[in-house]
DNA sequence: CGAGTGTTTGATTTCTGTCAATGCTGGTGG
DNA sequence: CCACCAGCATTGACAGAAATCAAACACTCG
């Protein structure tokens, strides 16, 4: 467990929080920004529906899920969330977080007290423009993903929610084309709108097409043009 | 066609702009950033996915439908807006709007500089903080959207549809009873990713049922608890 | 090594989409 | 003012995709 006195110079989302990374004074600035980490065992959750607000989290490491719940019990995987992307945005609105994030495997957060960053928006025109890039680029995602839930098939679905975590690791300079789920088949059901077996049921289609390799947990993406044609997207 | 003069004092949305309707100081500051009104005849874009982002609109009068593009052509309703609402936030991450939006009926916009919005939060906290709060409002606006796409059957959406809507138009002061449709039922299906002639079924059914009353884009809701039912909702 | 969770695969059902025909309505022009 | 037209809505019959129910298998973690 590292302590509140880490430097963002050595956080890999410095990119995130500024928006050259190479603009010194500003992570500077960011240093006092970051009050710490926040380390999230396996299976447990950052935050809860219904938790007051009061931090942004910024993925260090590991992978989480955010997941909305019904009235009726009933829940959705609403998302899933590696290095570097942002979360607790949803809490703003109403001072309470709208859904829970738990951890995928052990993983750790950069806590961000909401009123700080505030406070360094309001002085810093940098940090104060990478917040709305942010808080954006989340509405931006979850258009995407209204539109796969809208309008997309099965083999659709699973084929651009692969298309989707390459391009999230390549991102990250990992491999685009071998990768693990953090997520259970029933996790990725969730959040693409279908029941786990249909999930499996199209991995292994995909698998016998040629399109993939995937062993339990384990996806290695064979044929890229192939799965983009199904995703129907253009390359 | 009003000019830029007008003043936010008896704009409908100094709510929306000012966190204390009371507070003067905001409001006046207000006016220096609404630029103009803009007017938006019936079926024309207010803008398109790709134009360069410069403003927030806020909605004034009238009622407006997101649309948001596939690359092969396919395109989906991701959200109906109505007075006081925000659009444009999607267009701050890349500096290009991601959607098309168009007025469903002649209507109109507050124009909101995105650069003089921000000049103004650095300035104005509560400005600030209604700004990020809107932008999180809509993130669980579309998780809720997230949500009815992923788990809901046709049934549940189409109820939790008029909910909505019957929530909003209270909200406005308008009868939550009894209101019009501004869409077509191939546009609501679009939205709730369910098929015209789905839409149409379904509202059929609810009014044999004797939950509603439909008559072209007219709705009466005569049985909210049975509806709220239907929905799965808990009141 | 065993228990329990997670995954794969099969058989069947159900819901929604598709195709098609008809009807309504509001706007336009004669 | 009325008739016509085009877009929108309704309804029916049928097909197809994904859910459901069910069983067996494979990991992984104590």
């Amino acid at each position: 467990m590292r302590g509140a006195a880490s430097s963002c110079k050595s956080c890999s989302l410095r990119t995130v929080c500024a928006v050259n990374p190479d603009e010194l004074s500003c992570s500077r600035q960011m240093d006092d920004l970051i009050l710490g980490y926040r380390h999230v065992k396996k299976g447990v959750a950052l935050y809860r529906a219904g938790d007051a607000f009061s931090n942004l989290y910024a993925v260090r490491t590991g992978s989480y899920k955010k997941v909305t719940l019904l009235a009726d019990g009933r829940e959705q995987v609403t998302g899933f969330y590696v290095s570097g992307e942002l979360l607790g945005a949803d809490g703003i609105a109403t001072d309470h977080y709208a859904s829970d994030v738990v951890a995928l495997e052990d993983s750790s957060v950069c806590v961000m007290p909401f009123d700080l960053l505030e406070l360094l928006s309001r002085e810093v025109k940098a940090v104060q423009h990478n917040v709305f890039r942010m808080l954006s680029a989340d509405l931006v995602r979850e258009s995407n993903a209204l539109i796969l839930l809208g309008t997309m098939t099965a083999d659709e679905r699973v084929a651009a929610f692969l298309l989707d975590l390459s391009s999230r690791w390549q991102a990250r300079a990992y491999s685009p084309n071998a990768f693990g789920l953090r997520m259970t088949r029933e996790e990725t059901g969730s959040f693409l709108g279908l029941k786990l077996e249909t999930v499996s049921r199209t991995l292994s289609r995909f698998q016998k097409q040629g399109l993939i390799k995937v062993r339990g947990k384990e996806v290695e993406i064979l044929d890229f043009p192939g799965l983009n044609q199904v995703a129907r997207r253009t390359v």
